[in-house]
RNA sequence: GAUUCCGUAGCUCAGCUGGUAGAGCAUAUGCCUUUUAAGCAUAGGGUCCUGGGUUCGAGCCCCAGCGGGAUCACCA
């Protein structure tokens, strides 16, 4: 247990009191709640014969206290509300223990009370609800951040990314903000999930432990199963068992899948990410465009009830039919460079000229990908279908239909980052291996992302897949730009981070073998006691003395050293 | 991984040329029966991220480390 700070001390020591009081600060049974800060605050002002009787639970978030009477404002899941305590009402009778004491010395911000009373609108005009009753239900121990706002404007607001990111239940308690954030992004999956159902899609789970990683490039996670004796990987995609699934004759399927990728991390990119993929047979790319544009278009609807959108500075509109446009037209608008009919060695010198760093382990669809990831995909603001990729930068997908040397693929690009993948599924098992087998040798050049070899998957394909349609979409950026959060973090509840920092110092345990109380503990940390080798040199007088002062100080209930206990500490 | 900025009270932040550690909110105590970020008054509260160094003297300067932010690199 580290240190515990003065208010801390103060908090426990409530507890404490009002446990002597019979109060049990963490009761076990239920607290009825019949209404919410929200029902109140529709509803109220158009009827005030509403909510004569009501009973609501939250959080303490301020308390106002005047002597007999008090404003205090508790925050549930909807929302904030006022509440007003008289004295007199709460301790109708002699005994104003429940109002003098309960309620204004042992209660503090943070803690969780139910309330029962009456709903009505003070002098200023705020809706509030005159309490009869109240109830503790869970104290808090730890003091909150105080953030006061009134409307628009905040007051010491909680901003420091890694206090939030880490202690993300603070962020929600004290930023509202936060909470709509994940609500919307919920609300995209559940969009999506109605969507695809509706369509007769069916919702699957694949593994996310696989012998062998592969739908994507990327470099995977690395563990091991400990009776199978075998490395496992954490899936870098879940393409490769979706499609086993239509061989194994479903029209359509769906997973919302955790994946994960061992690569940096910035605002874009978190190690562990969530992605839909959507297989569909009988269909192609052309056909799984329609879907993403109606789709998306949906989801922004749904939410903002309109298909335009405000990602930071800019106002990015999702309304059907979006642009669509081959990746090589794409780099010719942007650089009027023609690079359709170019080789590895032309494409490098061009490469070079627009920024690209290169090396040897770049292939001619590497070269590519990163000629238009510098000169078109930044600028593509507006929705935008990029389609036809080279080959080589697409071992999943189908050859063009009509343009050799090209693949069936699109990705649609909004705010200058990818919204998604599809293509036209590759499921001629014979080109699908002679694309496996190039992967490999880009393996070998030192391309650490490359696609491994996956028999079993060749395997299913051999036994003939339909022709199909798959697509990709990454939630998180997704939920990124419906939202307008500037990055990835603001949407993942638990971000990765670094592992918090160990407080360094004695144990309790090291420091009881001394013989020293537990009780005592804190106490001594208190008078400046952290390691061991500090404590064996102090002078057991002075310690003495020192601990008397701060039991007096902290108000501490427990009973006083006497100075051979001290110095047997010592012995 | 590189560059750069930051780390001071429970929270948000000041801190002079290197000379006794500050404010607001929060907390405690007293007063006060409807306040609107903060009622009034008073008080308590600190490992100035850690460890070294320079100095008579370091929150401040130097070195190293830890943690974080931003930008870049990497990122089908």
């Amino acid at each position: 247990m580290s240190e515990l700070s003065e208010q801390e001390i103060l908090r426990r020591n409530s507890l404490k009191e009002l446990r002597d009081l019979g109060i049990d600060p963490y009761p076990a049974e239920l607290f009825k709640v019949n209404v919410t800060a929200k029902e109140i605050h529709d509803q109220f002002p158009k009827d005030n014969g509403l909510f004569q009787d009501v009973s609501i639970a939250g959080r303490i978030m301020q308390r106002r206290i005047m002597g007999a009477a008090a404003f205090t404002e508790i925050q549930d899941a909807t929302g904030k509300i006022q509440l007003y305590f008289k004295r007199d009402e709460i301790c109708p009778g002699e005994d104003k223990t429940m109002y003098n004491i309960v309620f204004k010395r042992l209660l503090d911000i943070g803690d969780i009370i139910g309330v029962k009373g009456f709903v009505f609108t003070t002098q200023m005009g705020e809706t509030t609800i005159h309490v009869k009753e109240f109830k503790l239900l869970s104290k808090s121990l730890k003091v909150l951040p105080n953030v006061k706002e009134k409307e628009d404007k905040v007051w010491d607001a909680f901003t420091d990314p890694e206090q939030r990111y880490r202690q993300r239940y603070l962020d929600l308690i004290v930023n509202p903000k936060v909470k709509d954030t994940f609500f919307k992004r919920t609300q995209i999956m559940n969009t999506m999930r109605e969507y695809l159902n509706e369509k007769g899609y069916l919702e699957v789970e694949t593994p996310i432990l696989q012998p062998l990683y592969g739908g994507a490039a990327a470099r995977p996670f690395k563990t091991h199963h400990n009776s199978l004796d075998m490395t496992l990987y954490l899936r870098i995609a879940n393409e490769l068992y979706l499609k086993r699934l239509i061989v194994g004759g479903y029209d359509g399927v769906y997973e919302f899948s955790k994946d994960f990728r061992n690569e940096g991390m910035d605002r874009f990119h978190n190690p562990e990410f969530t992605q839909i993929e959507l297989y569909v047979a009988y269909k192609d790319y052309n056909w799984m465009m329609d879907l993403v544009e109606e789709m998306v278009e949906k989801i922004a609807m749904d939410m903002h009830g309109t298909t335009k959108v405000k990602v930071g500075d800019k106002e990015i509109d999702f309304k059907r039919p979006w642009k669509r446009i081959t990746m090589y037209d794409a780099i010719q608008e942007h650089t009027t460079i023609d690079i359709s009919e170019m080789n590895e060695k032309q494409l490098t010198e061009v490469a070079k000229k627009v920024g690209v760093e290169v090396d040897a382990s770049m292939g001619k669809g590497k070269l590519i990908d990163e000629i238009f990831g510098e000169t078109v995909e930044p600028n593509l603001i507006q929705p935008t279908f990029i389609t036809d990729y080279p080959v080589e930068m697409s071992p999943l997908a189908k050859k063009h239909r009509s343009k050799p040397g090209l693949v069936e693929r699109f990705e649609a690009i909004a705010n200058g980052k990818e919204l998604c993948n599809a293509f036209s599924e590759l499921n001629d098992p014979i080109d699908q291996r002679k694309r496996f087998e190039e992967q490999l040798e880009l393996g070998k050049r030192g391309d650490d992302e490359s696609m491994v070899l996956d028999e079993d998957f060749l395997r299913a394909l051999e036994y003939g897949m339909p022709p199909t349609a798959g697509l990709g979409i990454g939630i998180d950026r997704l939920a990124m730009m419906m939202t307008n959060s500037p990055s990835i973090q603001d949407v993942i509840f638990f971000p990765q981070m670094r592992p918090e920092k160990k407080a360094a110092g004695a144990t309790d345990a090291e420091f009881m073998e001394f013989g020293i109380p537990e009780a005592w503990v804190p106490v001594i940390r208190k008078a400046g006691f952290k390691t061991i080798e500090e404590f064996k040199a102090a002078n057991p007088n002075k310690l003495f003395n020192d601990l008397g002062g701060l039991r007096k100080k902290l108000k501490l209930d427990i009973p006083a050293l006497k100075i051979e206990e001290v110095r047997a500490w010592f012995e």
